[in-house]
DNA sequence: ATAAAGCCTCCAGTAACTAGAAGGTCAAAG
DNA sequence: CTTTGACCTTCTAGTTACTGGAGGCTTTAT
């Protein structure tokens, strides 16, 4: 059984992160000591690991949730996983479209400007709608 | 002089998106009317649509606000602006190769997950840290 | 005259934490 | 035995950029 600064140090989440899960529910300690300490065991530890690294991969909470419970359900089918990550990914080619398209306009703007001492720049004006 | 409905018409934002700028001190209305209502003029109206499109350009309201001082400001030289732009460049230049790092990584996961109906997914193996 | 639309202010909620204050607990050192 | 420092607790509030809604005037149209 773990304190959350060991859980911490074992799971690379800070304490306060740990404590925000217990919290809204996601990963609930296994217990508390006689004084209230949060006391965490492996289970808990290796459920907080999971949720850390679904996170790297831009899960949000609830649907960390969601995949936190397919991990534990013995009985699911990996197609309802591989839905949720096949959701995620058409999310995140639309935000790598968006910020493509957004970086090529932006790299075209900063390209037709001098950049020099003078007032006029193509970039202000693009804001201000002169242009396009 | 229009009402923030007029200008919200005229500048493509919603109400309360205008009545938060004007909140937060970005483009605050030219004046009110005897009963209170805020009143933008063509300026005003002008500086939100500047707001705007700088916004889709995915700059901050505090570097729209930075933005819109060196817009005003005629005497303004177009490198502060460029170096702006092109921070923001290396900030979404971060942004794409993260999300081009997911995506492959992801893509990778689902494309190896069976998707059928037995439990065994390697998309939650790679969440538990079962493998690499 | 009345009803609909538009304006006002203020409060709360969103996502996922993070910071900080006030205070109890525990292990080791003096 | 006490003190120090590192932990732990709870609670509140702040972050970004809005958005929604309640309750209540005002203006406009019928």
């Amino acid at each position: 059984m773990f304190t959350i600064g060991a859980a911490a140090k074992r799971t690379d989440l800070p304490t306060k992160t740990i404590r925000y899960y217990a919290d809204i529910g996601l990963v609930v300690p296994d217990g508390r000591s006689d004084k209230g300490y949060r006391l965490f065991d492996d289970r808990a530890l290796r459920r907080l690991i999971f949720v850390r690294r679904a996170r790297a991969f831009g899960f949000s909470i609830e649907t960390c949730r969601t995949l936190l419970a397919l991990y534990t359900d013995q009985t699911r089918s990996s197609a309802d996983v591989k839905a949720i990550a096949l959701d995620h990914l058409v999310e995140i080619d639309q935000k790598l479209a968006e910020l493509q398209n957004l970086r090529d306009e932006l790299t075209h703007l900063a390209a037709s400007c001098a950049g020099d001492s003078r007032a006029d720049c193509p970039i202000l004006s693009a804001m201000a709608g002169d242009g396009s």
